[in-house]
DNA sequence: TATGAATGAGCCTTCATTCAT
DNA sequence: AATGAATGAAGGCTCATTCAT
């Protein structure tokens, strides 16, 4: 896992921002949830069992329903800060850098987010209405931040210009999928290496 | 879904191969199981409860267990035969087609197979070891295949000479996963078409 | 328990009578989970824990499912027969005594019945969709017997003529009710007695 | 419900009159808490939540705990008062009224503050040793004010000998439980209506 | 004193697997 | 050999009650 990835990692959100304060107690079983439901979510998916976490936790499970009445609640609660940090780097990369290599480092930069989170393509796809607002954040974050990199590279005539930036998010999406779960990363990186490289206009 | 694909999923294989003979009820109890274990497992996934598919075959699930005693035994038997066709298809195309097109359709020919077949990927990378004879499979069967045809592509200066076959193969397995199900096979084509791309000698 | 009645609750149904033959197995569990589930409602109601019915038949829960899947299938089996026998019973009255005397035979033999069967009333009017069956039973079998016994003594001249069958019922049953377990029985059937005496013509 | 009991529903005691003064805001938590659990009493019985009545009363649970450590002191705060008003509607009524016409018009008086209150044959009748206290109003108020009519009536040669008052009331309030809930009330009231006839002397 | 967060026991239900018939 | 009944371990969820703030 990549260096900038991981520091986010630790630090953990004031969580739910709308309420201005919270009482200390109630602030410290949010953060060991959050922090218990990532480790669980990475090692036994996004469908472990309910007790599993509020035990990693140290709390009981009536406080984890409290603060996370829906499974999908505390999904999307891992999930969404990471995505908006990742949908950030998009902005920052189309400033910087010439646009192939700015799209080039950006998908990059996705590989290593959904690599690291094993459940997200499992929620995301399960069809599960529940999980709708990630499937928003999703539309509205990262898929215009993909477009946007997309579109300067056509522009520029780095790149061809029939490819949906949606589909190729969702073809990235699958390529870091457990489908590659074995050898990993590495392999994620260069097969989406190679897909980039399709993008190039044909000379 | 292909027409020569649908053609093999009617004819179902006479199954256990070792046993010699086999009584007359008995193998009518086989066919009904696998028959109903690939409708089951393509509507509800190869998580589906046991009775489901026992029920859909008509018949008791101590038969299913008798026949298939691990869950794993049954996902087998389903997939293996398709996948054999499938690596079969490779050395046809080998023999008839020119070696930059007999990839190119190869690869489609297998997201074909891969995406009628809804919970193989799942199976796959389940990290059960119980599932290590499909991998088996398709080590031995699917892998070599690619690995021809990419040869031959590469001899041919078609196509770039640093790809691993086995990666490919799951690059292309990743991309027709749930993951890219909305729009579905379409997408998955496009997709693969690109990677295909992203393969060609960089003139 | 007047005796007749007590005589009844020994033997239990050949259970389902649409199946011709059953496991003895099976006909062993059910037979247990009707016996307990009887003394479990009377003990604690027909909201008692599926565990404690299933622990005093010594079986598994899960046999209880498979035998009653919902909570009601069970209650309606435990009331079903004596409510049957009470009807009956209305027929023969009508057969062998003059009409004043069978309805107030008969009306008694209600009181015996209900009281009897502790959670009947909440279950019957607890507005649960799935103790229909046990209402419709109630209109069709105990509606008529009381209707028929009524015109009787209406028609013989002993009994007031604005009184409906249905509503007479409910109240007898209300009379049996929780409110008057404390002296229970004895209580009832005066106050039966005394609405009973209410329906004589005013001469 | 008769205009001269929904008039008493809106002005609530001063609840716990032990308590010399009280803290203000203590009191208006109290009158919360009783407004509140009355609707709730009547919308979804004794039996109801706690979390429901101290979110209804705009409290928190530990508030309710503080007033009403135990459920049933709760139903005893808000049943009692009505039962009391009840009481001393059968001295006025024997004051000037004739024997006959003031117990048939408490008794239809009681009907109506049974009726009203949902949850409280359950309560009385749950065997619930918590209720005693209930019980005990029951007996020192209700049963009395029965008794004093009844005899009066018998005195005047209207209503036979031997009806206990008490089981009488047992049976009025059985015949406004639930049981009858259908046609609700006005089955109810012709139901005692039956009894009070079955009541008076055979001429 | 009031609050509402935390707790954990307890209930219902499903399902893989074994076993009597 | 086939059947389907029985089993009991999980898992999800609710709610009365206690406790930190």
């Amino acid at each position: 896992m990549p260096a900038d990835l991981r520091a986010k990692d630790e630090e953990l959100p004031e969580a739910t921002p709308g309420k201005r304060v919270m009482r200390a107690d109630s602030q410290r079983s949010l953060d060991a949830l959050l922090q218990a439901a990532k480790r669980v979510f990475a090692r036994s998916g996004v469908e472990a069992p309910v007790r599993e976490i509020a035990a990693e936790a140290g709390v009981g499970v009536a406080t984890l329903y409290r603060h996370f009445p829906q499974r999908s609640d505390l999904v999307i609660a891992i999930f969404r800060r990471e995505l908006e940090s990742c949908a950030d780097a998009a902005e920052e990369y189309a400033r910087t850098l010439p646009p192939w290599e700015a799209l080039r480092k950006w998908m990059q930069r996705f590989v290593d987010f959904v690599s690291a989170k094993h459940g997200l393509a499992a929620a995301l796809h399960s069809g599960d209405p529940a999980y709708e607002p990630l499937r928003d954040h999703f539309d509205l974050r990262l898929k215009p931040a993909m477009h946007r990199l997309l579109d300067s590279a056509v522009k520029s005539g780095d790149v061809r210009a029939d490819v949906d930036a949606g589909e190729l998010l969702s073809a990235i999406f699958s390529l870091c999928h457990p489908a590659s779960d074995a050898k990993g990363w590495a392999t994620a990186r260069r097969m989406v290496d190679l897909l980039t490289d399709g993008l190039r206009v044909t000379r």
